[in-house]
DNA sequence: CTGTTAGCGCGTTCAA
DNA sequence: TTGAACGCGCTAACAG
């Protein structure tokens, strides 16, 4: 029926080499004659031969792939702008090496069978998703993992910004204006893994820090209003309503800015003028139009950062950092006002 | 040295079974008993066996992941807000049939040897990519592809917009608005392919929108201020700042939202008011942040549709059409004014 | 230095 | 339920 792709043997037999000579041929020309490449090479293109690489990449033990575990719904992930920023800065890493960067969303719903299935050389992951069972699988498999804003207290190589710190430091910021009826919204903790319980989170670090700030102003939890949203808009618009129906806070402060900006549009409709502070930072460009108030982490160099890290284990080498920390700053925009 | 992998045959040794029989187990158990089914998968447990998916494909002659061809350096294609919409649209639906999605940079900055290596079961590509070497290889490859925003004057099945009317109905909004004094700011047509000096390329086609638009004011090009710009901010800078040292349009018609961005950044730091329109359209959520006046097209239907057509493709479907067109809208925004 | 033989990698599948 | 062949290219070891 279909005509077959012609392979290496097709060139050996057509030139009357052997496959070894072919193979030599395309991969150390110096290891045979100047004619004998010549030849080969005419015939390989008279016939249409490319090697295939994955066949290549199965005898050499390899993929040339890096793969980016995503931690839920493709929709839910990629639609987060912070998360297209790791994407982008994992991609220009794979590009300078001559990797692929391979997206691989959860597979019938579970991070754990995805990660059995990867045909990558390394994982890279977002969030908390390391849990013993998918630990168990790359172990298994040997392949080296590194986790973007994992939880920290184990021996995965990791790349994070000081989420205590920053946290903190957003807080302060709110309490600095004035702010005392503040409504604090976290992103769900353990939506993907369980184990993460016991471990210290992202959002457990930023719980720190925000307590850290309270205090300062003789404050705690008690005092704020709580809840949660996943890191989109959408849940930052259910959020918002849901909490304006109940209180009138003077500020809203989240831990994303997919989150914050679903709270912008809810206000906006309404046409309040309550505060905002998000959490992540837009990159640059798309930045100003957008005038949220935000503590800004670069997602790129988290990404650029954690794939870095991976090749070196991909690579072997043996001083490779565990944890890898980047810079955040606050990042002023119009959304948080001043108490007056 | 590093110990191996268990394999399949280290299962069938301890078992006692062949290897086809351990085969079975995983994958059709209805195949061989049940007791042996449990007895290997035991065993495979004590050793900490799992099928190595990359073999497994090898063997079964596929991939599970769809390729998305980057037409250039990954930091301006993911850069580019749009790319990523059609990026989230591939992966939702390549997660639906739990298929991987494998972004792929230039290797070497060749586009034509990334497609060589490409392991993956089909291709997707966005710009004007497809010359006549990429399509030599894909076609020994036997790999289908997909293109997206590619010329339409070809074989290649292709997913777009009505690219002219979109662009005429882009000017007209223009024109009706009272816009004489217009700077037209087109996107680079052949940046990546040669061949598309003989293609009928997106940019082409708007060209021929924008005429017919300025034909109903008995305009013509001869009347507007012309320039190029790639799909950046940056570049949006360049150009704007440019363009304001030797002339004064009144607004600013560009082929894409990046560059819009990067002109009202230009005009903003001016204070100028100078109107702009941009091309592409920010998805839902982020959209109401900047308020952009634009044509308005769903990267993600793009991303869906093609993904949706590789599949077909992939699987032999014969009734797969050549061409699918997705609709776009005129989206208003506050950057788009009447000229008094 | 040039070229070949043979076997590997790992799971799948045909014929028995 | 199994042995053997297969997919496709790479490479150690060996011969001239």
């Amino acid at each position: 029926m279909k005509a077959k792709r012609t392979t290496i043997q097709d060139i050996a037999t057509k030139t009357g080499y052997s496959k070894t000579a072919v193979s030599f041929a395309f991969n150390s020309p110096s290891r045979i004659s100047k004619e004998a490449v010549e030849k080969i090479l005419e015939a390989a293109k008279e016939l249409d031969y490319i090697p295939d690489p994955m066949a290549r990449n199965f005898s050499l033990g390899r993929h040339m792939a890096l793969g980016l575990l995503l931690p839920q719904r493709a929709e839910l992930s990629l639609g987060n702008p912070y998360i297209h920023s790791v994407v982008q800065g994992i991609a220009e890493v794979c590009q300078k090496r001559g990797y692929m960067l391979t997206i691989i969303p959860p597979l019938h719903s579970s991070v754990t069978e995805a990660a059995k299935n990867a045909t990558v050389d390394g994982l890279i992951t977002l969030g908390v998703v390391i849990d013993k069972s998918i630990r168990g699988i790359l172990r298994r498999r040997r392949m080296p993992i590194v986790s973007i804003d994992g939880a920290a207290d184990d021996d995965i190589h990791s790349v994070c910004i000081d989420d205590e710190g920053a946290a903190e430091l957003q807080l302060r910021k709110v309490l600095e204006k004035g702010h005392r009826k503040i409504a604090m919204i976290a992103l769900p903790d353990d939506a993907y893994s369980h184990s993460s319980s016991t471990s210290d989170t992202v959002v457990k670090k930023r719980k720190r820090g925000y307590m850290k700030a309270l205090e300062q102003y003789s404050m705690s939890f008690a005092d704020l209003i709580t809840d949660k949203a996943a890191a989109t808009a959408e849940e930052g618009k259910t959020v918002a309503s849901a909490i304006l129906e109940r209180s009138s806070p003077t500020c809203f402060v989240t831990m994303s800015d997919a989150a914050a900006i679903g709270i912008l549009q809810i206000l906006e409709k309404r046409r309040s003028n309550i505060s905002v502070i998000g959490f992540d930072g837009l990159e640059e460009e798309f930045f100003q139009n957008s005038k949220l108030t935000t503590i800004y982490q670069s997602g790129r160099q988290k990404g650029e950062a954690s794939a870095e890290v991976l090749f070196h284990l991909i690579n072997g080498e043996a001083d490779t950092p565990l944890r890898t920390l980047i810079p955040y700053s606050f990042c002023e925009g119009t959304t948080l006002r001043e108490v007056l």
